[in-house]
DNA sequence: AGGTTATTCTTAGGAGACTAAGATTATAGC
DNA sequence: GCTATAATCTTAGTCTCCTAAGAATAACCT
């Protein structure tokens, strides 16, 4: 066993010393947090919010969508979407207007200035990115894709499964 | 292009359709939500939180810890060990004890109840694991093991660096 | 046209994590 | 022995996300 340096960061003596395979779930939810971390940490610099980047992506590449449909794109459920739009609008990043056609349904658009924090932003991203990867071999990173993909839809499978017994379920009463 | 099935997960819809390839941090982070959720749902039907199924697993390995090692097996900050032992410790699963040598450090030791949830609880988490990888090749997954951990252990450097540049900035102050 | 039904947005409240800063106790150095 | 430093625990406040439930409007269906 090799001695964990002082110099290491405390995340990774569990993985090297204490973990020995499995643990899948545990990984991943690791990597995601250090991900999150190094992104979050990096746009705090420009005085951005973590869960704005995810929306200013998104519109970034099409403008004047639905609060609905922003929020299947960011994959996250309708309030977290609404929270963002609202802290988004007052920070001036966007604007929410409603069509004459419609009275319910909000369409979110970039201002110049949302806009404009895409020249500034991405790079961050990119950055972060090649971090995570340095060192990897594209034929594993590759796999790595191919396997965290799977993985989103066979959970997806099982929660759409789940759901369907508990309502069936539900209908049958206690049989 | 296939069209997306009206009994698909909506999270799926922006993998298949709308994502080419990069966006490494994104996948990752919807697979790590995925098997948080998956998990959640199953734990939830025995009455648990999520939160401390983590710290739980730990404690079955290894009882009487500190409160700060916790913190570090579990890869959080003390104040959400804090909150989970208090909130643990209503719920009869730990108590929590100062040695009378010491009146600082205080140790967790699990209840005999806490102790039993190991029997019911594990196998969700390994039902959830089984979920996640079927069908899956058992070479792609070691490849996506050595994947995650690299790039927790690249980000995790990253982060030190990043501090060291700051604090050396910080006394330079304006040069 | 009028009354469901469905869609979209919103509010309220909570879980799990964080940072920053304070309190308390131990440890180390003079 | 006493003071300064370090370690551990705690509190307070914030961020991101969630679920549950309500309100407003649109769409549908006889």
């Amino acid at each position: 066993m090799t001695n964990p340096q002082k110099t290491d960061h405390p995340l990774l003596y569990h993985w090297r010393e204490a973990v020995p395979n499995d643990r899948l779930a545990h990984l991943v939810r690791d990597a995601s947090r250090a991900f999150q971390k190094a992104l979050q940490l990096r746009l705090a610099r420009h005085g951005i919010a973590f869960g704005h980047w995810t929306f200013l992506r998104i519109l970034w590449a099409d403008d004047g969508l639905m609060q609905k449909t922003l929020s299947e794109r960011a994959g996250v459920m309708e309030p977290t979407t609404v929270t963002a739009m609202k802290a988004m609008e007052t920070l001036g990043y966007v604007e929410r207007r409603q069509l004459p056609q419609n009275r319910k349904n909000i369409y979110v658009y970039l201002t110049p200035e949302g806009r404009a924090l895409r020249r500034k932003l991405v790079p961050l991203a990119v950055d972060t990115n090649a971090v995570a990867v340095s060192g990897l071999l594209s034929k594993d990173l590759a796999a790595t894709r191919k396997v965290l993909l799977a993985m989103i839809e066979n959970l997806a499978r099982d929660e759409l499964q789940n759901e369907g017994q508990r309502k069936t379920s539900d209908k049958k009463a206690a049989t």
